[in-house]
RNA sequence: GGCCCGUUCGUCUAUCGGCUAGGACGCCAGGUUUUCAUCCUGGUAAGAGGGGUUCGAUUCCCCUACGGGCUACCA
C-alpha cells in the first residue's frame, strides 16, 4: 500500500492571497481530491515583523470563496513553537548545527566587500572558522556568548560535498553544487524559526507526501534536501510548479500589477486602512471560472476540452499534466470563461443574482417573469456585475436614449410611425411576441416602411439603444401598457 | 556577478523520433439572429539560433542567446 497523500498549502500572513497563490492551493487541492488525499493549510507565520492584519482571514475566505475546502487547519507555526525547539535541540545535538554569533552589521560588510571583488559571500565550510560561532569558538567562550543575551542564531551546518542532487516530479534530477549553499539561519535571534526550517519539520510532522509550490522555491530545494537528510527523515516528493507572469513586460505577477493592467489580482476585495480592492469577485466573476481559468495556466487535461467545473477536475488533474515553464497571464482569457460558465450557471443561481440585485436597488419586480428575463440575458452576460444593466429594459423605461444611434434612425416621419406602432399595440388582442411581431410586420409593409427601421425605432423606445435581447420578448414581458407608454414616450421626444 | 529553472502561433497549450505541427483565447471574414450577444463555418499565426546523435529531429545531447526565479536573522 502506497502512503497516504496529504498536501499543503502554505501560505504566509503577510498580505492578501493573489491569484498566483490561489493556483497554488488549487493545484495542491486537486493533486489531493484525484488522489483521495487530505488538503492542509498551514499559515506560516515565522516573521512578525512582516504579519499584516487581516491577511489570513483574505486567505481563508479566497479559498472558500473559489470551493477549495480544506481538510485540515489551519495550523499556524506561531502556534507551534515547542515543536521547533525541540527540533532545533535535536539538530544542534546531532551536529548538523552551530550557533552563530555575527552581528546583522559584520555580515553585511562581508557582503558588502564581496560584491566589491564580483563575488558572493557565501557562509559555509569554506569560511565559517573564520567567523564568529560555536565552531570557530571555545566552548566557554561560546556559553558566554549565549548566555550574554546579546543575541545569537542558529545556523545549518551545510556538509561538505560536491553535489547536492535533488529530485523534482516535473524537472527531474536538479543538482546544486554544495559550495554554492549556504549555511542558512535555522533560528533566528528573536527566537523564531526561519521559513526553511518550520516548513521542512511541519512538512515531516504532518506527514506531508508532496510538497507542491512556487517555483521561487526551488532555488532552496538543496537546503530542504539537506535537512531532511540531516534528521534522516524521509524525504516528501517535490513538485516546484511554474510561475505566473505579467500579461505584457517583464517578470512575474505581482500584486501591483492589477492597478496597472486594469484587471484584478485577488480573488476577493482587499481591504486595508479603509481601502478596498477588488477581487475577482467583485468584478463579477464566477469562482468557477476563476478556478477553470487558473488551472488552465500550467496544466492541461490531455483532451482538447477546456471549460471545466472543480469537481470535473478533481477527477481529471494528474501532475502529468503540469508544464513547467512559466506562464502569462491573459485577463482577456478568464473573461471568455466567466462568460462560458455564466451560460453553463444553473438557473437558481442567475435568478438568485438578479433578485438581489433588484431588490438592492429598490426596484419592484414580478418574480413570475425573472425566469424568462434570465433566458433572455443569460448570452448577454459577461460578468455579473452586468445583471442589473443588461436587464434594466425589462423593469424601467429607458431614462435616456442613445443618441448616436437615433440619430441615425430618426426622420420626419418617425413621429407618425411611433404613433402608428402605438395604436397597434394598444388594439392588439394577444400580446405576445409572435402575434406583435406579425403585426408590426404587416404595419411595415401596409405603410411602405422598412421593416429594420421601424423596428429600431420600437427598440430605441422600449430599450434606449440598439442592443439587447430580441425586441418581441421583451415587448411581451413588459406588457402592453408599459409598451404603449415607452412608445409614446419616445413619439413625444421626438416631437418636442 | 553566482546558482537553479525554462524556451512551439501575440497569449494559454497539444505533440511521449515519423508533421500537411493540432486545439483554445484574441483578431479578421462569412452565416444564423432584421439589433446586440450567444451559436456555427472559415481564415490569420509558431517549435530562439548554432552544432551534434539519427535513415529521420519540435521531440534526445551540447553551446549560445533570450526569459524567469533565487542569491536576508522575508516568506
Amino acid at each position: 500500500m502506497s502512503k497516504r497523500v496529504r498536501v499543503r498549502f502554505a501560505p504566509s500572513p503577510t498580505g492578501p492571497l493573489h491569484i498566483g497563490g490561489l493556483r497554488t492551493a488549487l493545484f495542491n487541492y486537486l493533486f489531493a481530491k484525484k488522489n483521495n488525499g487530505d488538503f492542509i493549510v498551514r499559515i506560516e507565520d515565522t516573521d512578525q515583523k512582516r504579519y499584516v492584519e487581516g491577511s489570513e482571514k483574505h486567505i481563508l475566505d479566497s479559498l472558500e470563496w473559489s470551493g477549495l475546502k480544506i481538510d485540515e487547519g489551519p495550523y499556524r507555526q506561531s502556534e507551534r513553537d515547542a515543536l521547533y525547539k525541540e527540533k532545533i535541540e535535536e539538530l544542534l545535538s546531532l551536529g548538523h548545527a552551530y550557533y552563530a554569533f555575527d552581528s546583522k552589521e559584520e555580515l553585511g560588510l562581508h557582503r558588502k566587500s564581496h560584491e566589491k571583488k564580483g563575488g558572493t559571500f557565501i557562509y559555509n565550510y569554506h569560511n565559517r572558522l573564520k567567523l564568529k560561532n560555536s565552531l570557530s569558538l571555545e566552548k566557554d567562550e561560546t556559553k558566554k556568548l549565549i548566555e550574554s543575551g546579546k543575541g545569537y542564531v542558529v545556523r545549518f551546518k551545510t556538509p561538505k560535498k560536491d553535489d547536492v542532487v535533488c529530485f523534482d516530479v516535473l524537472r527531474g534530477r536538479v543538482a546544486f553544487p554544495a559550495n554554492v549553499l549556504d549555511d542558512k539561519v535555522l533560528y533566528k535571534s528573536d527566537g523564531n524559526p526561519t521559513y526553511h526550517f518550520a516548513n521542512v519539520v511541519d512538512d515531516f510532522s504532518m506527514k506531508i507526501s508532496h510538497v507542491i509550490r512556487g517555483e521561487e522555491w526551488l532555488p532552496s530545494l538543496g537546503l530542504h534536501w539537506l535537512l531532511y537528510e540531516a534528521f534522516d527523515w524521509e524525504k516528501p516528493k517535490f513538485i516546484h510548479l511554474p510561475l505566473i507572469l505579467k500579461p505584457v513586460g517583464k517578470g512575474k505577477l505581482s500584486k501591483r500589477d492589477g492597478d496597472r493592467f486594469g484587471f484584478p489580482v485577488y480573488p476577493i476585495k482587499w481591504v486595508s486602512q479603509g481601502e478596498g480592492i477588488e477581487g475577482y469577485r467583485e468584478k463579477g466573476y464566477l469562482p468557477e471560472a476563476t478556478v477553470n481559468f487558473l488551472a488552465l495556466l500550467g496544466w492541461n487535461p490531455g483532451s482538447e476540452k477546456e471549460i471545466f467545473s472543480l469537481n470535473e477536475l478533481t477527477k481529471l488533474f494528474s501532475a502529468k499534466g503540469l508544464n513547467s515553464s512559466g506562464a502569462r497571464f491573459d485577463p482577456e482569457k478568464i473573461a471568455w470563461f466567466n462568460q462560458q460558465h455564466i451560460l453553463l450557471a444553473s438557473r437558481e443561481f442567475l435568478e438568485n443574482s438578479l433578485q438581489e440585485e433588484l431588490n438592492e436597488s429598490g426596484i419592484r419586480y414580478d418574480i413570475s417573469k425573472i425566469p424568462k428575463i434570465i433566458d433572455l440575458i443569460r448570452p448577454r452576460l459577461d460578468l455579473m456585475t452586468n445583471v442589473l444593466r443588461a436587464s434594466a429594459c425589462f423593469f424601467e423605461a429607458p431614462k435616456a436614449y442613445d443618441q448616436r444611434g437615433l440619430d441615425k434612425l430618426k426622420d420626419n416621419n418617425s413621429f407618425k410611425v411611433l404613433k402608428g406602432v402605438s395604436v397597434i399595440f394598444q388594439n392588439s388582442s394577444e400580446f405576445s411576441s409572435a402575434n406583435l411581431r406579425a403585426a408590426i410586420q404587416d404595419y411595415a409593409k401596409a405603410s411602405f416602411l422598412n421593416f429594420g427601421t421601424v423596428l429600431g425605432l420600437i427598440r430605441m423606445a422600449v430599450v434606449g439603444e440598439l442592443s439587447g435581447a430580441g425586441l418581441f420578448d421583451i415587448i411581451e414581458l413588459i406588457e402592453k401598457t408599459e409598451a404603449v407608454k415607452r412608445v409614446e414616450a419616445l413619439a413625444d421626444y421626438l416631437n418636442r
